[in-house]
DNA sequence: ACGGTTGCTACG
DNA sequence: TCGTAGCAA
């Protein structure tokens, strides 16, 4: 799995910064009297008060650790403070994690190449500014070198015992004799304790750095002296270093491949590796693989830094450990009743809201699947459906989260993604081999949080279907008892940025690839359409919060506005979806539509009316008559002309087609109805509340039983889609969908 | 070559 | 632990 890359050059200079136990900064930054106290955030989890997640200095000298559990923590240390991670959706929420990590990148990045390896670390790549110093201003003519710098630790340097550290350091970045790379290191040295400075200052959290001519070692570097110290590692220490590093430190050896290598080939320093010739690694552990062996070893390791200030996914997910899993009916039944006492004895107004949407669910699938059972075909059909209920109900929650990191994405960095993949782990009972994986699915990403809910659903169903299919047997019925549901997550891929212009725009709709459009991602060019209708400075890539210094983003918030002014909101999403389904396979390029989309993006609302009439032919050869227009005109006609003058019918027969093809043979039906046929369904969802059974309504506390009926009474607004997903649920495990 | 899917790894 | 991420096969 590692790759072996040819070291670019010998003399980079490289770092690697690492937050000081990360999430507890920043929630002492939130609640700054917890500063100095050992204090750890946990992951709250009924379960033995949650596990730990991270850690302060202080809490960690009492003994604490993290993957202690809370009440174990308190019990080495009874005064450590205990703080919860967020919970939103009933899920725990990291969006401030992450938004912080945002802040710390913004200001690492202004030096050089910057890359956000995770949620608290990056790459640096600080071979130009560090040779731009020494070319200025060489730390060797310097008369004082930076306190913070002093305080460096330099791998291999002679500190013997009296001898004053610093000034030990003092002389190793003056020192005339050094060689080309040490010098360049030295340099590293004051960039990395500036920068480290700069981070404390705007943004009150520590952190650590390792500064070396690759990234492995200046990973290495940066977790050997913590918190709020730097390490370097110069050339001439790399051997003594490799020599005696366990090699289960070394980053990738951590795992299964580590653990062979001590096992197999009884290696247990990196330096132990210096025996194997290369083809024997490979032989062993594959090409690649062995090669990267062999030269980490001699600590090479080419791999750049890749310049990204942002993550390529988004993803949501939650587990369901052991006895909550999401399973047959006994432990719904439970659930469901502890939610009712729950809501007798809750007097929270949104509580009560959600619980009484899932049972309104509830009610509906029942009804469905007494229906089902009165026609003496699947009796299994309620099971399923009470499974896929609360399938469904995570997973409204899940792509809810994920729905609005991806508007903020778009809001906030231009960028739109592609691709939706549901994940999901299951277990079964009756299988000999409960272990089986349940099937990944992916899609085309629809934005708005009902169609992500709506297709994350198919997905998963699609997934069941497989899953079942597989390793059931013919019927549901017979297979449908002991299985369950164990970890559900949603994740958003292929992010890439939008044009932030209409030119570039019109570059689309002349046919210009997408693989073009992500190429710029290292904010080269794009220029040559530069000259088609705005001012230079408008023509370019942007991550606006997260730019590198030399990108600027004029007036981006503006762009929308002043090109759409009056297309309604609701237009404008009709519009998008119309679009990028047109699109997504077929005439014309998708990536314009989520621009267009959206309640991310407020806007002016005015009304225009529609022309609902023409189909998608005709759409078709219209748009191509007024592209010919287009670019006649060269750029000069606005795109957003086009789409006003012109707003199709947004039957999506052409998307339902591809997209049942993607998601494994759903029946068009199901995943994707034309307008005018989800009118009808949610008509025939309107249900009347004399429709329902009075003993399933009984069986429900008087308080629910008045919200339900509050919700059941037709015309009403519903908050929220709920009601219609249980339409699709019941789709899927109907007798009728089967055959 | 490319995209969907899986497995492995890491980390707060 | 759990919730995220990235990468390579």
């Amino acid at each position: 799995m590692p790759v072996a890359k040819p070291e670019s050059s010998d003399s980079r200079v490289i770092a690697h910064v690492d937050m000081d136990c990360f999430y507890v900064q920043v929630e002492q930054r939130k609640q700054p009297q917890l500063r100095g106290l050992p204090t750890a955030v946990v992951q709250y989890n009924e379960w033995k008060g949650g596990a730990l997640i991270a850690v302060s200095y202080e809490a960690r000298k009492f003994g604490v650790k993290r993957s202690m559990r809370g009440e174990e923590a308190k019990e080495v240390c009874p005064q450590v403070q205990l703080v919860q991670v967020p919970v939103a959706r009933g899920k725990a929420d990291l969006s401030g994690y992450r938004n912080a990590g945002s802040e710390v990148v913004s200001i690492l990045a202004r030096r050089g190449r910057c890359e956000r390896a995770s949620i608290d670390e990056v790459y640096l790549d600080l071979t130009d500014a560090a040779e731009m110093m020494l070319a200025d201003n060489p730390p060797q003519g310097m008369e004082t070198i930076d306190e913070e710098a002093l305080k460096s630790h330099i791998l291999g340097l002679n500190n013997e015992d009296g001898s004053d550290v610093k000034e030990n350091v003092r002389k190793w970045i003056h020192r005339h004799n050094a060689d080309h790379r040490d010098k360049l290191l030295a340099c590293g040295i004051l960039i990395v304790a500036e920068l480290r400075m700069q981070v404390l200052k705007e943004t009150e959290f520590t952190c650590s750095a390792g500064i070396a001519h690759n990234k492995m070692l200046a990973k290495l570097a940066s977790g050997m002296n913590k918190p709020a110290q730097q390490t370097v590692v110069p050339f001439s220490s790399v051997k003594g270093l490799l020599d005696t590093l366990p090699i289960r430190k070394m980053k990738q050896l951590g795992g299964k491949l580590g653990i062979s290598l001590q096992m197999d080939m009884g290696v247990n320093t990196v330096g132990g590796l210096l025996q194997f010739p290369e083809e024997k690694l490979q032989e062993r552990y594959g090409i690649n693989t062995g090669t990267w062996l062999w030269n980490i070893a001699r600590g090479i390791s080419g791999e750049e830094v890749e310049g990204r200030l942002l993550p390529k996914s988004h993803g949501s997910g939650k587990t369901f450990p052991g006895p909550r899993a999401l399973k047959t009916v006994p432990a719904v039944r439970v659930f469901l009743n502890k939610k009712c006492s729950m809501i007798l004895s809750c007097h929270e107004v949104n509580v009560l809201i959600s619980f009484a949407i899932i049972l309104a669910c509830r009610i509906l699938c029942k009804l469905k699947s007494i229906f089902w059972v009165g026609n003496g075909k699947f009796s299994a059909a309620k099971t399923g459906a009470e499974i896929g209920e609360m399938v469904q109900h995570w997973l409204n929650q899940l792509c809810e989260e994920l729905s609005e990191r991806l508007c903020s994405d778009l809001d906030q960095n231009k960028r739109i993604a592609h691709t939706l993949t549901l994940h999901a782990r299951a277990y079964k009972s009756s299988d000999s081999d409960s272990q089986k994986k349940f099937p990944s699915k992916s899609c085309p990403l629809r934005y708005g949080t009902a169609k992500i809910q709506e297709d994350a659903f198919n997905l998963f169903q699609a997934g069941l279907r497989e899953y079942i299919g597989f390793y059931g047997g013919k019927t549901q019925g017979s297979h449908c008892s002991g299985w369950g549901i164990t970890s559900l997550s949603v994740s958003a891929s292929k992010i890439v940025p939008i044009p932030s212009g209409t030119c570039s725009i019109a570059k689309y709709f002349q046919g210009q690839s997408t693989s073009h459009f992500s190429s710029m991602q290292s904010s080269d060019n794009l220029n040559t359409e530069a000259t088609l209708s705005l001012p230079s400075g408008s023509e370019c890539y942007s991550e606006v919060n997260l730019s590198e210094p030399k990108i600027d983003f004029p007036k981006e918030e503006s762009w929308i506005k002043d090109t759409v002014p009056d297309l309604d909101l609701q237009e404008q999403k009709d519009l998008s979806s119309t679009l990028s389904e047109k699109t997504q396979y077929g005439f014309i390029q998708e990536d314009i539509s989520p621009l267009l989309l959206s309640g991310c993006l407020e806007q002016n609302r005015s009304k225009q009316q529609r022309d609902l009439t023409k189909d998608e032919s005709q759409f078709k050869s219209e748009y191509k008559e007024r592209k010919g227009k287009r670019l006649k005109d060269k750029g000069t006609y606005s795109i957003i002309e086009l789409f006003k003058s012109y707003n199709p019918n947004p039957s999506g027969s052409f998307l339902s087609h591809e997209y049942n093809r993607t998601v494994g043979g759903t029946d068009a039906s199901s995943s994707s109805y034309s307008r005018d046929e989800e009118e009808g369904r949610r008509e025939a969802w309107g249900y009347n509340i004399d429709e329902i059974d009075p003993s399933v309504m009984e069986e429900l506390p008087m308080e629910i039983q008045d919200e339900i009926k509050a919700w059941m009474q037709p015309h009403k607004r519903r908050p929220n889609n709920m009601v219609k997903r249980s339409c699709t649920i019941s789709h899927y495990f109907s007798p009728s969908k089967k055959s």
